[in-house]
DNA sequence: GTGGTCTAGACCACC
DNA sequence: GTGGTCTAGACCACG
């Protein structure tokens, strides 16, 4: 019997996937600005230098474009914001599929339940 | 611009979670003992009453059967075992179907990434 | 009349630049360890977070390979290593041009003023 | 293991090479007028005896004539003059020479990455 | 011990 | 004000 716990992301990595969410939804777009390093801090109650790391990560994964001076923007490279929702997509998909194979179900099983509850959600949704 | 970290969850969520996934996958069969308080506080270098909340847990969802001074056993009602899976799957998709609606993607597409995926994982898997 | 002053470069870079420099020197080799963050940080006197960042960046060059808990090493990829000398060459022979362009002078003499300097150097050097 | 950081040089020193490229360049040609100290203090925003430690290393050198009462003026030396370029290819060259010596190429190779790169580098002037 | 994250706060160059 | 570097020191997971 063996155990490991879970690990919470780092902050900074669950910043630069909170900026993925919102491109992939299109409330962020191609070259719009974002928050500075100390005002995003500042509303996310973290420590800048957290936040540098975040931008850092996303300036190496050409997510946002940044120049000194200037409040660093989203890339207008439509095919690096195509990426995003590829990336997070696949990540799902692939952490559904680890928690799901290990119960050895066939994938037809799957994909009806999942269009079951899918179902289910939209009626419960549209109860609000 | 909002956010909300990730908020690890509670240990003795954890430990039931992982006494959940041992039943789903076969590992824990009906009937079959399990750890006293001490001994699994002591693997998982954990406080006992934290272990002690876990197999509460467990044993209002019916999950163990307690006796006094007999180690605690899974369940033999197989229609709650089963129901297990049954709550993991539904989690599962429930994250899932989260995490993927706001890509605002079609759910034929979606099942073709998952089949597509499955079939990758396959193949990668046969490579080892 | 306008002047611009010397910046320095930041102490992570120099710190890449030493390793790149001894591996280019083969004082350092594939696959061979490297100081620990802590070891190095104390050896140079600065912070551990500064040689952290340094060794980031090599990380990201694919100059060396981190796991955890194990000490991090040179990368054995030969075409990365032989890329650091065409890198500090390129590099050197860059800045050099860079400096000497505005003193607009033909590339004979230019050359042929390097040779006369490494002549002396020779003879310089067997003097000690 | 041992690192030797990069040391910004003085800023009277800097002063001083800031003149003597501008000589070098021809931008200062002989008998020019050069600001008072108290000028270029406050133009670069550094402390006028900072400026006149500079003006006194150039006097040192001949570089430029001062005169109670009048704008210093650069030498009309042509000796000096031409000495001054000679003095800057001489550094330039002996700093490059010093980064690609560990490096052990053989001067050939050195001098035909030199041509290869001012080549490369006249190209992407004309694209401008 | 190892590598890695995070904070708090100072400092810098640029405009 | 902006982005960026650096320090000092705490904390974590892993083995």
């Amino acid at each position: 019997m063996n155990i490991s716990f879970n690990t919470r992301d780092p902050v900074y990595l669950q910043v630069v996937r909170h900026f993925k969410l919102s491109i992939a939804k299109g409330i962020l777009t191609a070259g719009e600005e974002i928050p500075s390093r100390r005002e995003l801090a500042s509303q996310l109650k973290i420590n800048p230098n957290t936040v540098q790391r975040a931008y850092r990560e996303m300036e190496e994964q050409k997510l946002i474009k940044t120049e000194r001076n200037v409040p660093s923007k989203v890339t207008t490279d439509a095919h690096i914001l195509q990426g995003v929702r590829e990336e997070l997509l696949h990540e799902s998909i692939s952490n559904f599929l680890d928690e799901v194979e290990p119960l050895q179900l066939p994938l037809d099983e799957i994909v009806s339940r999942i269009q079951l509850q899918i179902h289910r959600k939209g009626e419960s949704a549209s109860d609000d």
